[in-house]
RNA sequence: GUGAGAGUAGCUCAGUCGGUUAGAGCACUGGAUUGUGGAUCCAGGGGUCGCGGGUUCGAAUCCCGUCUUUCACCCCA
């Protein structure tokens, strides 16, 4: 009986792990060198943890299971509640500021399409315990280290950039009420992909006042900060989400990452915990969902029992990202290679090769031999489909404690002296 | 959950008006080559034409159902 792959899943044969590694590899490598330290959780949790978060609509979005026991387990969907739960139980003792990592493998019960599958891998950065833009900066920057390291360029990424203060503050500021703003925040982030006439149309059903409406739409569609006080007036609260996002420019551009960014209203990012600065990074065209999004969320770890300590992070998939890489032709996945193949030119010498590549295998060589008593010709092939860089050929010379060694690039060889090679492999 | 498209070899696909034993390229295995690889040539293996039913003398082909998959919507932590 044939089962097939579960959907939404994937299997990684030897070449798609080879690209697979090569996006973590990369992912952890920015990481490190950015200051991020690596954590894992489980890869279950109770169900309730993701809850708090997102509320219950997210039971039918994620595996759920019922362990014999009776609790209420789930897969996980995200890492951000178990990063909370993690730091709220060792809060005192962790030297401060947090900056931690992770590359887990998530999983989310959607109906998979392009760029989204049901299993999948996705980066996350997060700093905790800086109440201050200079960590969101940090967190813009880390993103952009990466995207750059991979050879995306400004003509090929766009990060987008927007606050929650300052959408709410001057939503407020025009006239908006406070107990609108979510339901309107659902339709500001569709801003971009519906054309604009649509969306004034459906704005005008959740704000009658035309000339708010008027200013809403002037609001989304200013590119610039210095329009913002323009368009919907200032005061304290609005000026001083301006200052920040103002001070972030300044930082991002100190960093030398600035051109890779812009100012853009629009990005407003699905649930509400998000409380300040706000990101998204999308692929020039806009044809690719997100390439990743974050943004500083100060209420979360709270609302996980633990203290009030401010928190930015970001996290990016790797569906997308993948789509993007293999459009752009930008992977670079290392293929398998071998230092030596063992090669006999007749069956007698079978044992010699053997013992020479464990030999060669002890010393930290990666080496292979064929399975096969065929003929060198063969052998030789082998070498060359494994990509072996250097051939060991053992034949009559063997008898005269010699080894024939080819180089597979140049196609030459050479004769050396056998316990001479077997001395100079311990060195 | 809603809508549209697609399912023929491991992969990409062809298959005429419904007509004999379903094909190609790539990949794989072997040979051409008894001490020299990548190229080339030759040969070979590999198929429940997604599955089930129907129409028909006859179905990969037409009809119905179903499953899978892709894409879009909803949602997107």
């Amino acid at each position: 009986m044939k089962i097939p792959p579960v959907k939404g899943t994937r299997d990684f044969y030897p070449p798609d792990m080879a690209r697979r590694n090569w996006i973590i590899d990369g992912w952890k490598k920015v990481s490190v060198r950015n200051g991020f330290e690596e954590y894992d959780g489980p890869i279950f949790e109770y169900l309730k943890m993701f809850q708090i978060k997102s509320g219950d609509e997210i039971v039918e979005q994620l595996f759920s299971f019922k362990d014999r026991g009776g609790r209420h387990l789930a897969l996980r969907p995200e890492i951000t509640p178990t990063l909370a739960r993690m730091v709220n139980q060792q809060i005192n003792s962790l030297p401060k500021p947090i900056k931690w990592f992770s590359v887990p493998r998530l999983f989310r019960a959607e109906r998979p399409q392009k760029g989204r599958l049901r299993e999948f891998f996705q980066w996350n950065i997060d700093i905790i315990g800086v109440d201050d833009v200079l960590a969101d900066a940090e967190v813009i920057f880390t993103t952009v280290d990466y995207l750059r390291s991979v050879g995306l360029k400004q003509r090929d990424v766009r990060v987008k950039i927007s606050s929650r203060k300052l959408l709410a503050s001057s939503l407020k500021n025009v006239g908006i009420q406070e107990t609108q703003l979510l339901s309107l925040y659902a339709l500001l982030d569709k801003y971009s992909k519906m054309p604009g006439d649509t969306f004034k149309k459906m704005l005008s059903e959740q704000v009658m006042d035309e000339s708010i409406a008027k200013k809403v739409i002037n609001f989304m569609g200013s590119t610039a900060l210095s329009e913002v006080s323009e368009i919907i007036g200032t005061n304290a609260e609005v000026e001083d989400a301006i200052q920040e996002l103002a001070r972030l420019k300044e930082l991002l551009e100190q960093m030398g990452v600035w051109q890779y960014c812009e100012f853009c209203p629009g990005i407003v990012r699905g649930l509400a915990y998000y409380t300040g600065v706000v990101f998204e990074v999308h692929e020039f065209s806009q044809e690719l969902r997100a390439i990743c999004g974050g943004g500083r969320y100060d209420n979360l770890l709270h609302d996980f029992g633990g203290p009030r300590i401010s928190a930015t992070g970001m996290g990016m998939g790797d569906c997308v990202l993948g789509i993007l890489l293999d459009e752009r032709g930008l992977f670079k996945p290392e293929s398998k290679e071998l230092d030596y193949f063992v090669a006999f030119v007749d069956e007698v010498y079978r044992q010699n090769v053997i013992e020479l590549t464990m030999k060669l295998r002890s010393a930290g060589f990666v080496t292979n031999f064929s399975y096969k008593a065929v003929k060198l010709s063969k052998q030789l092939k082998e070498a060359s489909a494994q990509n072996a860089k250097r051939c060991i050929i053992i034949g009559e010379e063997f008898k005269s404690n010699q080894l024939v060694i080819k180089d597979m690039a140049t196609g030459k060889q050479e004769l050396v002296d056998y316990d001479k090679f077997l001395s100079e492999l311990k060195s």
